[in-house]
DNA sequence: TGCCGCAGGTGACAGCTGTCATGCGCGAAG
DNA sequence: CTTCGCGCATGACAGCTGTCACCTGCGGCA
């Protein structure tokens, strides 16, 4: 019996995956959660040998939750299922030494096979992603990524410089970095840019 | 026997949807759609009683496949499952005619109960949104929606004037009228807010 | 006819943005 | 020890942004 744990914040998708999953005779849902601590703790109470989580959640992401597990060095397995097809991600998810890594767009029929390949040691990757996994580093320093979700949400320099405790001056050096660095016309663009490669 | 056809695009929660339903005695999946138009096509040739469908969806989303629908005075009734808690949807929604509109975040358990509790003629509302609904109405103009779209893609004003053949300071002025109405700071807020409204 | 409202436009101005040159301190590499 | 790169900073400047006052043409409408 492969007992597994499910986090993800859309309950409907949750439930549903566990009704999915829980119709297969040699898999056992232990654990249900909505975020990353929730996950956590399901996973501390049931010592599940799987985790199928979702990246973006509130409270602890998917990809934060699998690092604290292999920081921990938890036996149990971590799947990612996730929407967005972003490089980045599949890059810090592999980092995180994640065992599988699929897309809520793929196909759902071996969703299960995925789970018992993972646990006969496989290591599954979506194969739309695989071969784009190394194909572009993160080019960003810590400060430009910070600074990039910041003028994301609408603040301007002053005000990002006030957030950070920097000079306004430097803002506006990270700022043209990274415009720079992603081949954006303005910050705007910029974040849009790093955002949708999964390096925000 | 309700006959039911679903359209979402990820397809994990599409086939996880119809696995759900499908396991309930009174209710039959009859087509499965990626997008409006494929759940159109499916809806012309099964006749279905009932289309659950995503909001958010490439070629033809499901609040344009409901006001479709309602022109084309299908007897086929509209749900509308969404991720969006957005006041602005549902109002749309309601505009189309929609027989019911729940949340992807809202409980799964009775999925099957609002289908029913539709094809017995009442009209199924999320209850966290049912409150909001008429709350606020949308305030924005067609010019000032527009430029706050190109606003969120990054454009700068000139690149907006060139884009609409508006002059340059008529955009400044739009999206200074957008901006008070939507009591932001800058056009990037004001972008952010509208779309989180659901008036983008 | 005269007045109003409205879409679209102009001009001015303070402040923000993107760009560039330049500087300073500090730790790593030679 | 010196040099180099890096993080952080400054100053200057053209161009963009947000705000405001005000103008024009046009379709209603009393």
């Amino acid at each position: 019996m492969i007992k597994v744990v499910i986090a993800e914040d859309q309950t409907l998708l949750r439930d549903a995956l566990a009704t999915l999953l829980g119709l297969e005779s040699d898999i056992e849902i232990v654990g249900l959660a909505a975020n990353g601590r929730e996950a956590h703790d399901a996973i501390r109470r049931q010592d599940p040998d799987l985790v199928l989580t979702d990246i973006e959640m509130p409270d602890m992401t998917g990809l934060e939750l699998a690092d604290l597990l292999r920081r921990e060095q938890s036996r149990t397995r971590v799947v990612i299922v996730t929407t967005f097809d972003r490089p980045g991600y599949l890059r810090r998810a592999m980092e995180a030494g994640v065992s599988g890594f699929i897309l809520k767009d793929g196909p759902s029929a071996d969703l299960a096979g995925a789970v018992r390949r993972v646990m006969a040691g496989e290591r599954v990757v979506a194969p739309e992603l695989a071969a784009r996994a190394w194909d572009e580093a993160d080019p960003l320093s810590d400060a430009e990524r910070r600074l990039l979700r910041l003028a994301e949400a609408g603040l301007d320099s002053p005000a990002m410089a006030e957030a950070t405790g920097l000079a306004r001056g430097t803002v506006r050096n990270y700022l043209h970095s990274a415009i720079g660095k992603l081949g954006a016309a303005n910050r705007i663009e910029a974040a849009r840019r790093a955002r949708q490669k999964g390096w925000l």
